[in-house]
RNA sequence: GGGCGUAUAGCUCAGUCGGCUAGAGCGCCGCCCUGAUAAGGCGGAGGUCCCAGGUUCGAGUCCUGGUACGCCCA
């Protein structure tokens, strides 16, 4: 090294222990002043037709909430993969949205309003009560916004999207006047869990809160029906034994069912028979005392039979009375026969409905009997069982009554429990395009792959009718008006705010409840002018409008109509894996039956994130760190990294521990040795007023090396992301980075500091370039960290401004780095050697010998194993026997198939080496010929010699272990080297300064001190060298040498 | 109960079309190296590839059946 001549900086200085967070929020503060976010996309045209766009979708999360770790990971997805294909060239628009509808936020209200349930609503008023929804319901938003932000997460908050925004509900209603018009939407039945003294129907959500399901005593019921007569009864009557644990729906009764498959027993007593589950006849063996089993029937022969209603308040409803088939009765339970009671059961209903049996629903909102039900008229189901019971010992139907204790569902607001009952309700007729559904999504790419098929594919083969309205509030209203008289029926749908404004004859500037339920006009089919048109009372699914994300962001078709043409589908969506049943379907829904186009073309899933014993998150054990805290002890990049790099976005889960000690190895293992680089680079680069420009045309092997390698990597991480493989990316990287700082810039050191400068230029260069196109590679992955270094690099505005990286800017040259990648495992190999014979690496050997095939082509960096292993000569032998045995190898793959189950034979003989190599080139073993492709020779080193095979087996490392008086000598020079530069570091000099050194040292090494004095003194940079003390004041430190005190002492010269 | 997924070193995970002595990182121990790197190199300890059958010359890999765990649905 030379001293450096007033040098011009080029670099800024760089500290070697920063503090990471501290990089970070100095580039977030310049994003945000200089807007680089927006001009990463406005640099980028969008192209004829948008031909130059990669769209993205944002999913918008429900904000009622701080994010948690799935929320950030999902973000970093979000940003990964649009930081990618700007840099590839694209124009990512990113708009951030909020979901603001549904259950969630009318929740959240009731518990701020303290008011609960339906009734409390409205009687606090729809308009105050969804007025503190709107503005309850964006109040974490700022929140979001600043840890989206802080995780360095480009997205547009100004001009967000808002489910509850006007033009937004305007384009989810002209979507359902879509499907109206397409018939594709119809009012129906369905069963639902519903709560007669809160008289609300409960979502699923609901009845699983808290502890509201537990256990509850119920009557059970045994009763008999009496079966109609056929041929082959013998004229005895037949009766059929059913079990409920719900007595009160016996009045519904309309059919029971049998399990196909399974067998029932014909039992007869007393010129009686009775027919129940075989499996269950131990049962009834009290009641059925004296009976003799008379016959078996599989439940497939009861099939079809009819029945004489219990009760009478039906009796003439069509198709009822019968026995069904039903896959799901099983014998557990009951009797093997299971009473159906479709307004009561959603197994139920769905038989019936297969079965052409509409349903009754005889009970009203607060769950009392109706007036269909005339003899328990006006008392609550539940008080009825009793006299039910009664009435069923009176007619003699009653076989047996237990009570029952079973887990049963309560209101989690009055405590009572629940019933099941069927309530009015508007469906998407999806089971009409649920197989175009099915081909649309073979189109899309998901990752993982499974999901097309399995979890997504699965669901969507099995798709039913989607029930879209919602008995509640806060929400987009269905916009149905229906006459208020059914002598004149009328039904009319909009689409629109214009067609209402038509209508009604008033301004529309809000869709939600109450102000749009005050639109009524007289019935124009109704001739008496009596009769009205009111609109339905519910408000759509939420997950209907986040399904029409796509149109409704844009308030298409009203608006952007040119735009929405060429933006469906995305380029890519990224949310968890449970998403396949809620917004991946959703958009599937709509995107088929709006657009018949599938709404994405790549579909990540990721998994969940848990703490570290694989529990999941939960804020009140508080089991995971603060990402906050995380963002400001670690890094936000670090946590990307973390996350990006796990299998979390293959859909496996991914355990966090509490520490975050996962997220500092990033630092340690990722960020830190890029970081080395760059301040290696930068240090020296000012000391030598060094300014480096891109190059990649050097012809120094090292250099043509690290370019080679560069470019691998350039290709290996765009097909890993072209294919959303981001942890493959990531691992790429990783393996680089040790090519990089553990082989490159270690053995290139001593070039940034020669005295020739060009040899020292092109090593800046090229060191320069490989730096610049890494911060490029890992610009998605690292953004923060990138920008920094890059930006120290280049000067350049943002590393997030620039193209991805052109491979065939960088040399190929993969021979070359195969060779290197040999030589290195050459060096391991030969310092295992080393350490296998007790020979420490400073200590030179005479030489090294390196027997294989293909050595010769090694010879251009045998200087690299000759400094690398600290030997004075490298021999490159062909002559391989000299050195070592072959061993045979068969290639098992090709000869498999050729000898089947005479490879047992070949292999034992390979094994006991009985084989010989012949003289055309082939091989003989045990009565079989291999021809020259279908074996390898590799090489076993030779007993006797410092040698080891590599692990290719193709080649021997033969280490020269005779350590000579003048090998030894060098040797304690070197250790001397070593012990002036570890005093140097801790006396604090700069790596510039001259010393003097003095050394008090053994006899027996002063000879050999004395010889290599000159190489010392031109090691550790010493101007000075003494023999004995040092100086006053010189930093002096006590060690060993040759296993002898030796003092030396350093002082600045 | 059904569907999907997962199961490989103490931990986190690779392992392609079935093929050679099952690998990596982290952690631990020892040695070495250090003119950028809280780094690096070498070695060691650590494996019933969840279990049982089957197919095959050959199974971590394919098939069948289990077990455990996760997610979703009932």
């Amino acid at each position: 090294m030379h001293a450096p001549q007033s040098p011009t900086k080029h670099y800024p200085d760089v500290d070697p222990r920063p503090s990471f967070p501290a990089i970070e929020r100095g580039i977030l503060a310049r994003w945000a002043a200089e807007g680089t976010f927006q001009k990463s996309i406005d640099q980028r045209p969008a192209g004829e037709n948008g031909s130059n766009e990669y769209i993205f979708y944002d999913g918008p999360p429900f904000a009622n909430g701080l994010p948690h770790y799935g929320h950030i990971l999902t973000g970093y997805a979000k940003d990964v993969v649009p930081r990618y294909f700007t840099m590839r060239g694209k124009r990512v628009e990113r708009r951030f949205g909020w979901d603001c509808h549904g259950l969630p936020a009318e929740l959240e209200s009731e518990r701020e309003l303290e008011i609960s349930g339906r009734q409390a609503i409205e009687t606090y008023g729809i308009d105050k009560f969804n007025d503190h929804c709107r503005t309850s319901v964006l109040k974490y938003a700022g929140e979001w916004e600043r840890y989206v932000t802080r995780m360095a997460r480009w997205v547009d908050f100004e001009n967000d999207y808002k489910t509850m925004d006007l033009s937004y509900m305007e384009s989810v209603m002209w979507a359902f006047k879509q499907l109206y018009d397409k018939g594709l939407i119809y009012e129906g039945h369905r069963v639902m869990p519903y709560s007669w003294a809160a008289e609300t129907p409960l979502s699923n959500f609901e009845t699983r809160m808290d502890n509201s399901t537990r256990p509850r005593q119920d009557p059970a019921v045994t009763v008999m029906l009496t079966l109609a007569p056929v041929d082959g009864d013998g004229g005895v009557p037949h009766k059929i034994l059913i079990w409920t644990t719900t007595p009160w729906t016996l009045p519904s009764n309309l059919a029971v069912a049998v399990g196909p498959d399974i067998d029932y027993a014909v039992l007869e007593l007393e010129g009686v028979r009775y027919v129940l589950g075989a499996a269950t006849v131990a049962k009834f063996e009290k009641e059925l005392e004296g009976a003799t089993q008379v016959g078996t029937l599989k439940g497939r022969e009861l099939v079809g039979r009819g029945y004489e209603p219990l009760f009478p308040f039906f009796a003439n409803h069509p198709n009822a009375f019968r026995v069904l088939p039903a896959e799901f009765v099983d014998t557990e339970d009951g009797t093997g026969v299971v009473h159906m009671a479709p307004g009561f059961g959603e197994d139920d209903q769905l038989i019936c409905e297969a079965h052409g049996i509409d349903i009754v629903v005889p009970v009203d909102d607060s769950g009392r009997f109706t007036s269909e039900v005339a003899d328990w008229q006006g008392i609550n189901v539940l008080e009825a069982n009793k006299p039910i019971i009664k009435r069923l010992k009176e007619l003699g139907v009653l076989v047996k009554h237990e009570s029952y204790v079973h887990n049963y569902p309560h209101c989690w607001r009055t405590d009572e429990p629940l019933i099941y009952r069927a309530l009015s309700s508007w469906y998407v007729r999806v089971t009409d395009f649920r197989d175009r559904m099915v081909e649309l999504n073979q189109e899309i790419n998901w990752i993982p792959e499974h999901v097309r098929d399995g979890q997504f594919g699965k669901w969507l083969e099995g798709a039913r009718d989607w029930s879209i309205s919602r008995n509640r509030f806060w929400g987009t209203p269905i916009p149905i008006w229906q006459s208020d008289d059914p002598t004149y029926p009328r039904i009319d749908v909009y689409g629109s705010i214009a067609e209402l404004e038509a209508d009604f004859g008033v301004e529309v500037t809000d869709l939600h409840r109450p102000f749009i339920d005050e639109l009524t006009r007289p019935n124009p089919d109704d001739p008496t002018g009596q009769s009205t048109m009111r609109r339905v009372t519910d408000v759509l699914d939420c997950w209907f409008e986040s399904g029409s994300m796509p149109f409704a962001q844009v308030h298409y078709p009203f608006e952007n109509q040119e735009w929405f043409d060429h933006h469906l589908p995305a380029d890519y969506i990224v949310e968890y894996i449970a998403q396949t049943r809620g917004w991946f379907y959703t958009l599937m829904v709509l995107g088929t039956a709006l657009f018949d186009k599938p709404p994405f073309l790549n579909c990540s899933c990721h998994g969940v994130v848990l703490d570290e014993n694989g529990q999941k998150l939960s804020k009140r054990l508080r089991n995971y760190p603060d990402p906050e805290e995380v963002f400001e002890t670690i890094g936000a990049d670090a946590l990307r990294w973390f996350l990006m790099s796990s299998p979390i976005l293959r859909g496996g889960d991914l355990k966090i521990d509490k520490e975050g000690s996962g997220i500092g190895d990033v630092v340690r293992l990722v960020i830190n040795p890029i970081w080395n680089a760059y301040y290696f680079f930068t240090l020296y680069a000012n000391v030598d007023g060094v300014q480096a420009s891109f190059r990649t045309d050097s012809k120094h092997l090292l250099d043509r090396y690290i370019l080679a390698k560069t470019r691998a990597l350039v290709e290996q991480v765009t097909t890993a992301m072209d294919a959303y493989d981001i942890a493959g990316a990531c691992q790429l990287v990783v393996t680089y980075l040790d090519a990089l700082t553990n082989w490159y810039i270690r053995r290139s050191r001593e070039r940034f500091w020669s005295a020739d400068a060009s040899i020292k230029q092109d090593a800046y260069d090229t060191l320069y370039s490989v730096l610049v196109t890494i911060c490029k590679v890992v610009a998605p992955l690292l953004p923060l960290i990138s920008e920094e270094v890059h930006a120290g690099l280049t000067g350049e505005e943002s590393v997030h401004l620039a193209d991805w990286p052109a491979f065939d800017q960088l040399p190929a040259d993969p021979a070359l780095v195969a060779d290197m990648d040999r030589v290195r495992d050459v060096c391991s190999t030969a310092l295992a050697l080393r350490e296998e014979h007790g020979l420490r690496t400073r200590l030179p050997l005479a030489g090294v010998t390196l027997a294989g095939a293909s050595a010769a082509g090694l010879e251009a960096l045998a200087h690299l194993v000759q400094s690398e292993v600290n030997v004075k000569a490298v021999q490159l032998s062909e002559d391989l026997e000299a050195h070592g045995q072959f061993v045979l190898s068969p290639d098992r793959r090709a000869l498999g198939p050729k000898l089947g189950k005479a490879m047992k034979d070949v292999l034992a003989a390979v094994r006991s080496g009985d084989w010989t190599l012949q003289d055309d080139g082939s091989v003989a073993v045990a009565g079989y010929t291999l021809a020259p492709e279908e074996f390898e020779l590799n090489l076993k080193p030779k007993e006797g010699e410092a040698s080891q095979a590599l692990r290719t087996n193709d080649m021997v490392v033969v280490l020269d272990v005779d350590v000579t008086p003048e090998l030894e000598a060098e040797g304690y020079a070197r250790d001397l080297v070593r012990k002036i530069q570890s005093a140097r570091k801790d006396a604090d000099f700069k790596v510039t300064d001259r010393i003097g050194v003095a050394v008090t040292l053994p006899a027996g090494c002063l000879a050999a001190i004395q010889t290599h004095e000159g190489y010392i003194r031109e090691q550790v940079l010493a101007t000075e060298f003494r023999y004995g003390p040092g100086p006053e004041g010189a930093h002096t430190v006590s060690d060993t040498l040759a296993g002898e005190p030796v003092a030396l002492s350093v002082w600045v010269g």
